[in-house]
DNA sequence: AAATTAATGTTGACGTTGTCAACATTGACG
DNA sequence: CGTCAATGTTGACAACGTCAACATTAATTT
């Protein structure tokens, strides 16, 4: 869930209050801004982290960016590639952040891959605002942009592999890696989505986050067969 | 994914045709429509199945449904509001097939656990329009309706149902239920939401959907782990 | 049966949206 | 210095969500 607690300094462009109208930035009275296509998507990000992914319009962007409501036309076809350039740019991110988290292990693989799905969740909950644009139904993967889509495919490809070096190692048993690495991809998708809609919260669990991600783990590694050895 | 197999005739009012554009549907001259907040939600629902939940508007609703653009502001207090109903209808929906799948299996608490959850994907695959809907950004928990708020408990709620009863009958093993229905629940809404999201089929996985599904079963019930028996 | 009230529908308007055309400004290039 | 391309602005259009005021009809009360 989005809180501001959960807020890092990386999330937030700026912060407006309620019931106060935006005044639009100025900018430094140039005409020409110089890197507006990446500030439209900073700004872009930065309304999705305040009122969500279905509040953002382009002239609050434009407003917000300090030129006018047609300039962001110059750099993107139309308001759905802007936020198409928000969901790589989040891809990208994200998959950094498992690619960090599973160096910490490099000799181990199912740690590896047990960081690796902590890192895409912890992304995930600490980017709210950025997961929902990534995964939300605006994002047609047929129609794609292929940076996006290479983007996007990193993010499995990285699970994909960590299921392949467990099983080269005979951590993990010897089955269809595919199904596997879905298996995987489901479960810490679910369990992102379900956290960030507050679906989680309103039912009142009572582990705290890292509890709940170490019974997902749990679940996945040693089953729900009753004969196992308890965790 | 969305396609015209797997649409049901109970997922359709009307189809328009691309590049067509509708004609308001007349009422038959009477004032009083007598039945338009149902008409409403199922007109909503025919839009989200043909251009998607974002494309949905107030007035293309109202049109199909023969009436002004003003008229559903007597029944729904906004948009919103409207789209609350369309999830409220799913949620319903949807624990109603997964209790249908599960009385199958009167006797066999495993079966009757694993029949929930494929009840829950079945339904997410068969109505992708409503389940986005249901679980969409648009719905904020904390403001749902009571209504919605139940409808949307249920589901969970026989999922946790099923799990403790596997547990009292000593086929699973007897950890915190909670942490094991969030597992399942994270497994189910992850898997359905890649599929409607078109992210499985373009990673060119090469099972049909039974398979897959048994794949997630038996991740959930065996795990990972390389000592378990082959399935 | 008539009058009254409530429910429900319509018309028109407003502010905002996405997007486009035409024009304006400035940086890059020859 | 002139030309061109990139990029920004202004203004306009159709459509949106939502509201107020009005219109119609069903239900209720007298």
């Amino acid at each position: 869930m989005l809180t501001l607690s959960t807020l890092t300094a990386n999330d937030v462009d700026n912060v407006n209050i309620k019931g106060v109208p935006i005044s639009p930035v100025k900018k430094t009275d140039a005409y020409h801004h110089g890197n507006l296509r990446a500030a439209l998507i900073d700004s872009a990000l930065a309304v999705i982290i305040e009122k969500g992914a279905e509040a953002v319009t382009i002239r609050e962007v434009a407003a917000r960016t300090g030129v006018s409501h047609a300039a962001p036309y110059r750099h993107f076809p139309d308001k759905n590639a802007l936020m198409a350039a928000v969901a790589k740019e989040g891809f990208d991110l994200m998959v950094a952040r498992m690619r960090r988290r599973m160096a910490a292990f490099p000799d181990d693989p199912l740690q590896r891959l047990k960081f690796c799905g902590i890192g895409y969740i912890e992304f995930a909950l600490d980017h709210p605002a950025h997961y929902r644009v990534m995964f939300g139904p605006g994002q047609d993967p047929l129609r794609a942009s292929e940076a996006l889509k290479l983007s996007s495919a990193a993010s499995f490809q990285t699970l994909f592999d960590a299921i392949t070096a467990c099983q080269a190692k005979g951590v993990v048993h010897g089955g269809d890696p595919m199904a596997m690495a879905l298996s995987c991809w489901a479960m810490v998708h679910g369990f992102s989505m379900l956290v960030i809609d507050g679906l989680v919260q309103t039912r009142a669990f009572h582990s705290a986050l890292p509890a709940m991600m170490d019974g997902l783990v749990d679940s996945l590694y040693f089953g729900f067969r009753p004969d196992r050895e308890p965790l």
